[in-house]
DNA sequence: AAAAACTAAACAAATGTTTGATTAATATTA
DNA sequence: TAATATTAATCAAACATTTGTTTAGTTTTT
């Protein structure tokens, strides 16, 4: 779908938006007066707000599966820098997409506009299979043990690392860090998580520590 | 607070509506036509819709940090036992709750309810302040490694569970399992995330596997 | 007789969407 | 090039519903 300039503002206004009070809990008035747009727009352009929300995840999901696609492709990287490059990967992209990971977290929990639920869906199957295939090549290759509950996996990485970015406010109160700047807690956090779920991979995958 | 029956039967039913429409998806009378009472008596017996998600959380809290206390002073358990109990409550906790944690996951993400909001944030606190104690026992009596990041940690798990619990309905489709009966799903997938969480937290905590 | 529980109806405010008109941009013709 | 026609973009206002809450009265319980 094309999007021409405003179309983008009033996508990534709805995002911004969604992201903090819900899809339910924002108003077309809410995003037209933030984007600085008439609301008669939104319908024009999107047609409803509901087709807003679908045009955002259209939006978002351009490119995902792409580059789990090329690290699967790589031939140099072996099974387990390959399962570490997908740890950074997913962690990198949820703290580049925070305001749309947080809508997605929401929305997959039990989504009553279908045609979202339809998109989760094709997003995590097409993702899901990608992991499964490197980590049978590393199965295949003898450098990871048998019998790996894929879904399991991934729920935890998924699970923790969307768990950890979209209540880091919690976190920063519970560890008494709110002075210190998002960069900077954003850097540390993600050099935990790195640390932490490269870790816990390898103990799965190789049962070695 | 007391409860009498009715105000019961309006919480409960308020709990599965918000659970599956999240809460400002639901008005308050899809509840008293689902509860089958006058909208009024909302406004009666907890002043407002807001009012009554916090009397929801006030229900669903009660005897939650009760559980860790009692396993903390469990003198014959050694910490890594302790630890087992944990993660078995956690994943019981989400399994016999899904409806009010599918409201929490999307609570805390961003509420812009503020005394949901702190609710939230004084579980999370006392809950971290035990297990902490329980992790800091089991490092004095050599059991476990130092340098455990026990926000990450808990995030793992929390995180995990609550996403794998949350989002089963996709995982049944994506592994084809749509067809097996809830309980018997249940009880597979409690049986897989207790093996893979004892096994990971016992790869963090003590570096064998 | 007093208090509590319950109800239908009304309230104002907010909701997503459409209408009908106006302005701006682009294409076509003279 | 200048004038005109056509399409796209924008707007304020109106539309019908739905929202959470309150009122004023009735029924039930104590």
């Amino acid at each position: 779908m094309e999007l021409n300039s405003k179309q983008v503002t009033i996508i990534e206004t709805a995002e911004k938006l969604f992201a903090d009070r819900g899809y339910d809990g924002t108003s077309v008035r809410n995003i037209a007066e933030e984007a600085g747009i008439n609301v008669a727009m939104i319908s024009y352009y999107f047609g409803s707000k509901e087709k807003l929300l679908e045009a955002l995840f259209s939006y978002r999901a351009e490119g995902t599966t792409q580059k789990l696609v090329s690290m699967l492709a790589n031939k140099v990287l072996n099974p387990l820098e390959k399962v570490n490059m997908m740890i950074e990967y997913y962690i990198d992209k949820f703290y580049n997409q925070t305001s749309f990971h947080k809508i997605m977290s929401r929305e997959q929990v039990a989504s009553r506009r279908s045609a979202i639920a339809g998109l989760i869906q094709g997003f995590k199957k097409r993702n899901q299979q990608l992991i499964k295939e490197i980590i049978q090549e590393g199965q295949k290759a003898g450098y990871f043990t048998k019998n790996i509950d894929i879904p399991i996996l991934m729920s935890t990485l998924i699970g923790s690392i969307s768990h950890a970015v979209t209540t880091q406010h919690f976190y920063r109160e519970i560890n008494n860090l709110q002075d210190m700047p998002e960069d900077q807690f954003q850097k540390m956090m993600k050099k935990k998580l790195n640390a932490h779920f490269k870790f816990i991979f390898k103990a799965i995958l190789t049962h070695e520590v």
